[in-house]
DNA sequence: GGCGCTTGTCAACAGGCGTTGACAAAGCCA
DNA sequence: TGGCTTTGTCAACGCCTGTTGACAAGCGCC
């Protein structure tokens, strides 16, 4: 990814260059773990830059979680189908939960002191919000709380067992047919 | 907590004294966040007696781990009525799951870095192996982690809304009651 | 060519961190 | 009383962090 060389004298595609491998550490580590220099050098650049094209390490920050979109990708598809897609999804892909990169960035941040204010801000913007308001129905707060939590929570028990859920293929089976009716149940409402 | 004049020469309870406060900041804050000098503060002691006594920050982290035993506080009681106690626990005492509180640790610390290899080994050993044996039906890993994730989940899900649930009396009971039978089917097989 | 703005680099700063070794004081024991 | 161990303090170290201001080089424009 890094080319030797001067880099090439291009302020947007720097800036954006800048945001994209922000994005990938941020998802990858905490705030506390990413340093301004690690960005940089994934990027082949000063720190120096990014301050300058950002502001803070805080503004980078939420540029980049900003950069992900909301949740929508999770209500994408039909809402019959809901459980048994999205639990596919958290068993077998959790890459494709790429989709759900802002989500990734919330969970690691979220135990940063630092992070914390803007992590729940966006959360309750972008995520709480719409998925709320999708499944309108009757008690749409408490399901969608409910239902993110549900997501969110397997997200951190694959990271607590080491990064993978760390069983055997019959029983991700069993997981994920567990798993779908569940979601499904709050989703129909 | 802090009482003024020499503290009083005593190995043991300073060194407790240490542990306790360790506990508290770490339930509190993530590992990153907490500081050496913070926890001394606590105790009114100087920072430097801590690495005399723990050794590193790592071990007086995992020492504070350990110091909260398992997770059996969570087994206590008749599993047929394990899903509406903690379910009422999660929505309406989140504090009593002091008793949890080395999950608070676990769940703060996750993120970081340095943290997490030692939180994951303490969560598959005092948290999932334990459940897991606990349920012991079939598939007992397989409902012991979304039991796990799930109840973590809500925890996360508080944690993003703001540090509470931010939403109403009557939507608290309503959570209760869709949390208390998704956590006991778990429970049940 | 020479001016001027933009883009990027470099060195340095102030502040915080965990940790260390030297030092002071308290208590014990002969 | 004099020595010795334990318990705690203090100052300092080296390291890392985000951020800043001065400097260099590229590029368009007159």
């Amino acid at each position: 990814m890094l080319c030797p060389g001067p880099r090439p004298r291009n302020a947007a595609a720097t800036r954006t260059a800048i945001l994209d491998a922000a994005r990938e550490r941020f998802a990858a580590d905490s705030y506390d773990d990413v340093g301004m220099r690690d960005i940089a050098r994934d990027v082949g650049v000063d720190a120096a830059l990014i301050s300058r094209y950002f502001g803070s390490k805080d503004d980078l920050f939420l540029a980049a979680l900003d950069s992900c979109g909301d949740g929508s990708a999770l209500m994408q598809g039909e809402k019959a189908d809901f459980g048994r897609r999205v639990a596919h999804e958290i068993v077998f892909e959790p890459k494709k939960a790429e989709k759900l990169k802002g989500m990734s960035i919330m969970l690691r941040s979220i135990g940063s002191a630092k992070a914390s204010e803007m992590v729940q801000n966006t959360c309750t913007q972008r995520f709480f919000g719409p998925l709320e308001e999708w499944l309108s129905g009757p008690d749409a707060t408490v399901r969608a709380r409910l239902l993110a939590g549900f997501i969110m929570g397997m997200s951190v028990s694959r990271e607590l067992g080491g990064g993978s859920f760390n069983i055997e293929p019959a029983q991700c089976e069993e997981m994920r047919d567990r798993l779908a009716p569940i979601l499904q149940s709050l989703i129909d409402g």
